[in-house]
DNA sequence: GCAAATGTCGCCGTTTGA
DNA sequence: CGGATCAAACGGCGACAT
């Protein structure tokens, strides 16, 4: 319809998961606080009314930093980085657990507060959505602050957004004035907004693909619009590399995608100390075993049936291995996906320690579920071929 | 001795069926 | 009958994202 004078707004909100805990615990605020780690403890209320937290130097663990304050990242901390690592850098930041609970309901929250102003929203997670604005009558600036001021409104939260023709160059410019950052951006700001920037801000462009880029001298965005377009076919093929120049000189005809299907449902986790096939069988069989209850019970949850079923394995030099296998009829039951997951674990050399084990289940199709209560059941009408032998 | 959990997508090699 | 070929499915894997 409108294609060629679209408005797009991609909305992120700031350190979400953590500015959700600074609501809870207010006296937190203006400090560096971390979320993270599995096993981290809860703060406990003490004597005198004040509440106990952990801090980082009490972590000791795997995990990593979920998210972390804006105070917090100044001390050299941020997202993906190992607790343990952070530790030495800011032993004193507070450590929070994650409460998923809490920040899906901030989610719906703050969604539903944008959704009454303007309905054309595409989910990307927790704390972002692209907005299509284009059929709205309202002047963009006027339109983006009125959603920013509704999601304080809705959850307490403050967001960023930025608004352009595209989702690409909406996503790189809601980052560019975080937190609480508004910033519109026309085709005619490319070169001078988006071209100093490194391709690393480029939504797909990876820490792979930039040390390509870099390899052959190109670090900012200017650099690769102006790359010569057979240097970069000789190195990233041909469809990626007409994405590349596309994308640098702001080019993204992607649509905003209102509704979508999840194409698989996964669990996995990673062990405290890294278990040996031999050595501690037992352990990851009730592990392995767990994991496919719990898909299942995603699934049914869900109302999916799954086809294909497929293990992830971590050994303890980090390397990953998969494998799935599609079964003639999907399933969704945990004694199917088992089966099915020790097919797969078969298939894979257990010579070394593992660090995480996951079970992921794909090529789903929805499934017409009784009412909860209800008993019926289809499972095992059909006799499966057993190969347990 | 750092490196979570969950999910999507694209590419490529192989298999399979026509 | 053998070969060429083509498409679809499958399986593995890597890259990338939040």
């Amino acid at each position: 319809m409108n294609a060629a004078l679209r408005r797009i707004a991609h909305l992120d909100m700031d350190a979400f998961y953590a500015s959700v805990e600074l609501l809870r615990y207010p006296e937190l605020c203006g400090m560096p606080v971390v979320i993270g780690g599995r096993r981290t403890l809860e703060p406990v209320m003490q004597g005198d009314g004040s509440r106990r937290f952990a801090r980082l130097r009490d972590y000791a663990g795997r995990g990593v930093i979920t998210t972390a304050t804006y105070e917090a990242r100044r001390l050299g901390v941020s997202s993906g980085m190992g607790l343990m690592k952070a530790a030495r850098l800011a032993p004193d930041a507070i450590l929070l657990p994650a409460d998923f609970d809490a920040y899906r309901h901030y989610s719906r929250l703050f969604k539903a507060s944008v959704a009454a102003i303007a309905p054309r929203i595409e989910d990307r997670g927790i704390d972002e959505i692209y907005i299509d604005l284009s059929d709205l009558p309202d002047d963009t600036l006027g339109l983006a602050k009125r959603i920013k001021r509704a999601v304080r409104e809705a959850t307490g939260l403050s967001c960023s957004i930025g608004v352009s023709p595209n989702k690409l160059l909406s996503k790189i410019c809601s980052d560019l004035d975080k937190p609480d950052g508004l910033t519109i951006l026309g085709r005619d700001d490319i070169a001078h907004r988006i071209w100093p920037l490194s391709v690393r801000k480029i939504n797909g462009i990876g820490p792979k693909a930039a040390e390509k880029l870099a390899s052959l001298g190109i670090a900012t965005v200017a650099e690769l619009a102006q790359a010569d377009t057979t240097l970069l076919q000789q190195h990233f093929g041909r469809s990626f590399a007409a994405w590349l120049h596309a994308a640098a000189h702001g080019i993204d005809d992607r649509p905003v995608v209102t509704s979508s299907e999840p194409r698989s449902i996964s669990r996995e986790t990673t062990f405290e100390r890294d278990l040996h096939p031999v050595h501690d069988r037992s352990a990851l069989s009730e592990i392995f075993t767990g994991l496919c209850v719990r898909v299942s019970e995603d699934l049914q949850r869900k109302g999916y049936l799954g086809r294909t079923i497929g293990i992830k394995l971590r050994y303890q030099d980090f390397r990953t291995v998969t494998r799935d296998l599609t079964l003639p009829e999907p399933v969704a039951d945990p004694a199917a996906i088992r089966r099915a997951a020790g097919e797969c674990l078969r298939r894979v050399p257990l010579d070394q320690r593992l660090r995480l084990l996951g079970v992921r289940v794909g090529a789903l199709s929805p499934c017409m579920r009784d009412a909860p209560g209800t008993t019926t059941s289809r499972q095992g009408e059909l006799p499966l071929i057993s190969s347990t032998g």
